[in-house]
DNA sequence: ACGCCGCGTATTTTT
DNA sequence: TACGCGGCGT
């Protein structure tokens, strides 16, 4: 390996080991190259053991690539016992280890927001429940866990009468979890940092497994994450961290950008190299993103430049209506890929909301454009993996409520409310969940024959399923289990369409597979521990074989941070879309802003934006118009947005750029502060 | 216990 | 527009 190829900043970046170090690193400067080759460096040069690194990042894919790349920098012998995980992966091996510390039994089961969300309704059940109120505790349930803060320090602190019952489901919601040995996904990693400030044990332990940790995206993290991090790097201090606040995007779930901020705080030795060089964008493309976030506050002065030169104009597609942008995104897709003789891949479709994509599927799929969707309805979502995973859940997991309810009546059992209502009351009372008493004779008592008949046909499946699960390996058994429940038979039968059935079938196999991968991947392969790491994957943002597709990308902003593509349609560029309309106070604006930020340095030769004035929401038709974010662009650089630009005076374009904000005095306020510190 | 029909609401963004 | 849930009828 050498660093030749590299700039000095970066250079600066990977030999940095002896002190805590923080890259800031700007869009397209390089910075997963920076992480790999450190992790490379510090095996080969630092004599690092990979079993002692420990590299983090938010999502599967990009821990995926982060992962193949090193394997391409490495001899794969060298690689081998490397740990790149997600967040939710590590917190998930730490309680692995140390569940019983937490009053966790093992198998502990993974439940995924919708399970959350059933549980708040059925906790809130007796007290009228409203489904808005439900959507917000669990919002605020996963705020305070974000933040580190306990269901008795919530109570504690909650001084409004909605904080205080919220802080009471909390408490009744976290109990609830514990009986049916059940963690939530922020759980993963509030669980782990109580741990560690618990046992000091553990902690230690822990500390001697990561010797030296890297965090990708750290302007990501939030407080819990944060607490992670101080934890376990310790007094060691050995651990690499890079971001951009300028891409913070994820404060709605608790991100705390702030964190950059609070680590030198906390680690006085640490170095900060900034990464300013872009190597992705046009030079007029990296103009418009600097002159559009010039609009905001921010914590560190970054200035990014290009050595590339201007490129094309960006342009700025005005659309009378929905289907006339989305067909005219397709046209031009497909002049184009004939013009430049670009491949498919190169061309990236980017919204705001999942939904929008649904127009551009259909306008690709007239023009026969093959597309592929990044985030199309998660696979973990779909009935019927839902199914077999609450199958797999309670098979490992006796307590896990939510499972059984969920298939004690799919494939029809003719176990009716009733009967489970009766289940339910006769557990409550015996304090136990609701596998574990499905043979007592008190529950034969209450029920009718027919009903105890029918409900010791199911338990006497799960038993036998327990069993199996005990004689065969994971993906046999699986197998095994959709064999004996007819679940293929039920599927034909019950869904409305031929093609909706073999589509679910479909996916039932993609399952499958996945544990035969996944099995052979682990050290360890018990069907428990592929469970729960199977419900922190997404399948089909790993599909191999649509990944050699030529194909256009569609994704959300979010889900193309960390991606760069030569030609980029930012679509939908439209005031509540893009600032989105729930997002309308002065941090919302910022955040969107960002968001907008992220989607223009993700292009590289060119980048067109578009917009619609009319569209159908909820079948009616509503005027639109385009982002306010479009009049902070440098006029020069676009073409094609004359009609919204060159209308107005100057004067007027900032009063029409500025009439959006809530509070128009703070934002006068701000904009005169910038222009005195320059 | 189950299926059908009709009404009402939904659209941020993700592990 | 589309899907999900609740109510009602069998």
């Amino acid at each position: 390996m050498n660093l030749q190829d590299l700039n000095a900043p970066q250079q600066a970046a990977i030999t940095c080991i002896d002190k805590p170090c923080l890259v800031l690193a700007g869009a397209g400067s390089g910075k997963t190259r920076v992480i790999t080759h450190k992790i490379a460096w510090l095996i080969e040069q630092a004599g690092y053991s990979p079993g002692k690194i420990r590299a983090l990042t938010f999502t599967n894919k990009s821990a995926r690539e982060m992962r193949q790349r090193i394997v391409a920098l490495l001899d794969k012998k060298n690689a081998k016992g490397l740990h790149i995980s997600t967040f939710h992966s590590f917190g998930l091996a730490i309680l692995q280890q140390e569940y019983d510390q937490l009053g966790l039994r093992k198998s502990f089961s993974i439940m995924d927001s919708k399970d959350v969300e059933s549980c708040l309704t059925e906790l809130t059940l007796r007290t009228g429940n409203d489904l808005d109120f439900v959507k917000q505790s669990m919002y605020q349930i996963s705020r305070w866990k974000n933040e580190f803060i306990t269901a008795a320090q919530a109570l504690q602190s909650a001084d409004t009468p909605i904080l205080e019952t919220q802080a009471k489901l909390y408490e009744e919601y976290q109990q609830y979890l514990l009986a049916c040995n059940s963690l939530d996904f922020d759980d993963l990693i509030m669980m782990p940092v109580l741990l560690f400030r618990q046992h000091a044990a553990s902690l230690l332990k822990w500390q001697g497994m990561v010797h030296y940790l890297l965090v990708d995206e750290y302007q990501d993290t939030n407080t819990s994450q944060y607490e992670i991090i101080k934890l376990v790097c310790g007094t060691r201090q050995k651990f690499t961290v890079v971001g951009d606040d300028d891409q913070s995007i994820y404060a709605w779930r608790g991100a705390r950008p702030e964190n950059i901020n609070r680590l030198q705080q906390d680690f006085p030795s640490l170095e900060v190299i900034k990464l300013e060089q872009n190597y992705r964008s046009s030079s007029r493309i990296l103009g418009a993103a600097n002159a559009l976030i010039a609009n905001n506050e921010h914590l560190f002065e970054k200035n990014l430049w290009s050595a590339a030169g201007p490129g094309e104009f960006i342009r700025v597609f005005p659309c009378k209506t929905a289907d006339e942008e989305s067909n005219q995104v397709a046209v031009d897709i497909l002049s184009r890929s004939f013009q430049s003789r670009d491949e498919f891949q190169q061309f990236a479709i980017l919204y705001r909301s999942n939904f929008q994509s649904r127009a551009y599927e259909k306008a690709l799929r007239d023009h026969s454009i093959p597309y592929q969707i990044n985030g199309a309805t998660a696979f973990f979502e779909r009935q019927e993996i839902k199914d077999i995973m609450a199958y797999l859940r309670l098979v490992t997991n006796p307590d896990d409520d939510r499972a059984l309810l969920r298939i004690i009546n799919t494939p029809r059992r003719e176990i009716g409310t009733a009967t489970i209502k009766t289940l339910a009351n006769y557990a409550k009372n015996r304090h136990s969940s609701l596998a574990k008493i499905l043979k007592e004779l008190g529950l034969q008592e209450s029920l009718s024959r027919r009903a105890w008949i029918r409900l010791q046909g199911f338990a006497d499946f799960i038993d036998e399923m327990r069993i199996k699960a005990d004689q065969l390996d994971a993906l046999n058994f699986t197998k095994y289990l959709i064999l004996e429940l007819d679940y293929e038979d039920w599927l034909r039968d019950t869904c409305n369409s031929q093609k909706q059935a073999e589509n679910a079938i479909e996916n039932i196999v993609e399952l499958t597979s996945w544990i035969g991968n996944l099995q052979k991947q682990q050290e360890e392969p018990s069907l428990d521990k592929l469970v729960s790491h199977l419900s922190l994957m997404s399948i089909l943002e790993n599909d191999e074989d649509k990944k050699d597709q030529q194909a256009v990308q569609l994704m959300t902003l979010h889900a193309a941070k960390g991606l760069e593509f030569p030609h980029v349609y930012l679509v939908g560029f439209e005031e509540d879309s893009l600032p989105h309309h729930q997002s309308q106070d002065a941090a919302g604006i910022e955040e969107e802003r960002r968001l907008a930020y992220v989607g223009i340095t993700r292009a590289g030769k060119t980048l067109t934006l578009s917009y619609a004035k009319t569209r159908q929401r909820f079948g009616e038709i509503q005027q639109c118009e385009a982002s306010r974010f479009l009049l902070e662009l440098p006029e020069a650089d676009l073409e094609g947005a004359e009609h919204v630009t060159s209308k107005l005076s100057a004067d007027e374009k900032k009063q029409k750029g500025l009439s959006h904000f809530a509070d128009l005095q703070t934002m006068l306020g701000t904009r005169d502060q910038k222009a005195d510190a320059c």
